[in-house]
DNA sequence: GCTGCTCTGTACGGTTTCGACCATACGCAC
DNA sequence: GTGCGTATGGTCGAAACCGTACAGAGCAGC
């Protein structure tokens, strides 16, 4: 089958559009295999498609001038990657890259715009998500800035947990050290706390979550408020 | 005159509009005067009305579900508040108010979206907007997680000097430490630094700036890549 | 000029995180 | 099984920043 249908796709925002806007959008769309550290959106580059995840998972982070970096944002099933084409800018100053392989499906920008315009229902959708972005953006900021490294590790696997299958995450220290903007040996220490918690089992170059619950009580409020946001502008029904 | 004409109108984002968008958008424009602390979108609450500022100076702050806050954006004569209406929902999570006193022409929200509807010349030069945001978002995530208290005041301080006429800046210590998410004798100790560089004076409840050149000089890359976004989005002749 | 409030200056000990290291352990390729 | 590259474990002193506390300085109102 050349175009997935609806009820067989998994990215949450295609399933929660109206079926005759999914079959709008449906020609043009083509699923894609991602590979790990694939760029699905270069800094300063223009995009040629968005990509809504249907598997695997991307890192979006910021860069300045003079070389720091740190991660701001995730997408996974529940969103797409490309946005910014929406914003009516060719290119966007943050990098979108694939931290654990997986799908998407693709559309090329020029469709996918000329899509929206006939299409309110697709444009409201991703408009909405948008936000939830922003949101999400917003809590990176206060991680950052309020809380400790402790915390802001429970939220980053928390995040990478609500986004992909399964309790393992494929993930080296070090990885997670430039994730975070912190130490490398420091991650290690704070999960070996973590592990001492009976929250999560680390191997080499893989973490598994053990004891989610107890993980988002470390979080604290650290976790939640962008999740939440998701689950009443995307998915409650209007 | 009861409404504004565009060449008396300050706001950058009103001032790049084709004219005749902004006459349809002017019957709707109310010119008001904001006081200190006044909100301009509280955080879940329905906002009435969207605002262009024309003086003064709002920031934007994200809160957890525990108490903790950051500040996370500003907003001056460049922007607006309230956007999050164009991203299709009618609250947002993250506060708007006045740090310092000004005015601003707001738009009833029915009214603004309205003329968005008509005028595709204002919803693609917002749209643009609402990208230097999160532009300006993914950047206070990262001045909070990868510079220190040092480079992080200097963008703050440029940040504000850039929204504002003149070269005082009417706040305390104490409140630029909320702001920054920092203790205030940590404020008190770095504005010495700065002083002493010959860079601003302080006095009692004001911050003259006194060297620009030399605040960005020491904010590094903490500074810049939003505000270049912003020129070439909004303020280039495509 | 006195009072009371806010703002600023400064100090203390304590915690978190850093940068730079090096040692060890794992696991794949051969 | 050996060798080697990568990942992890752990140490050191130093720096940044914290929470708390308190004294003095500026300013408005009486």
């Amino acid at each position: 089958m050349p175009h997935p249908s609806q009820s067989e796709v998994r990215n949450r925002l295609l399933k929660a559009l109206p079926p005759q806007a999914f079959d709008a959008l449906r020609l043009h769309m083509e699923l894609v295999e991602l590979s790990l550290r694939q760029d699905l959106v270069e800094a300063g580059k223009p995009n040629a498609f968005v990509y809504f995840m249907e598997s695997g998972l991307a890192s979006v982070v910021a860069e300045s001038s003079d070389g720091e970096s740190v991660e701001i944002g995730h997408v996974g099933r529940e969103g797409m990657a490309g946005y910014h084409v929406m914003l009516m800018t060719p290119t966007s100053s943050h990098r979108t890259f694939m931290q654990s392989a997986g799908s998407a499906i693709r559309v090329p920008v020029a469709a996918f715009m000329g899509t929206l315009e006939e299409h309110l229902s697709i444009r409201n959708l991703l408009l909405r998500y948008i936000h939830c972005c922003e949101v999400q953006l917003g809590h990176s900021a206060l991680a950052n800035g309020r809380y400790s490294m402790h915390e802001r590790l429970a939220r980053w696997l928390l995040m990478c947990h609500d986004r992909l299958d399964g309790d393992d995450l494929a993930l080296t220290h070090e990885f997670l050290s430039l994730m975070l903007g912190v130490r490398r040996s420091g991650v290690t220490e704070q999960l070996h706390i973590l592990e001492g918690l009976h929250v999560v089992k680390a191997t080499r170059g893989n973490i598994r979550i053990i004891d989610r619950e107890k993980l988002e009580e470390v979080a604290g409020g650290c976790y939640g408020a962008p999740e939440a946001e998701y689950r009443r502008l995307i998915e409650t029904p209007a």
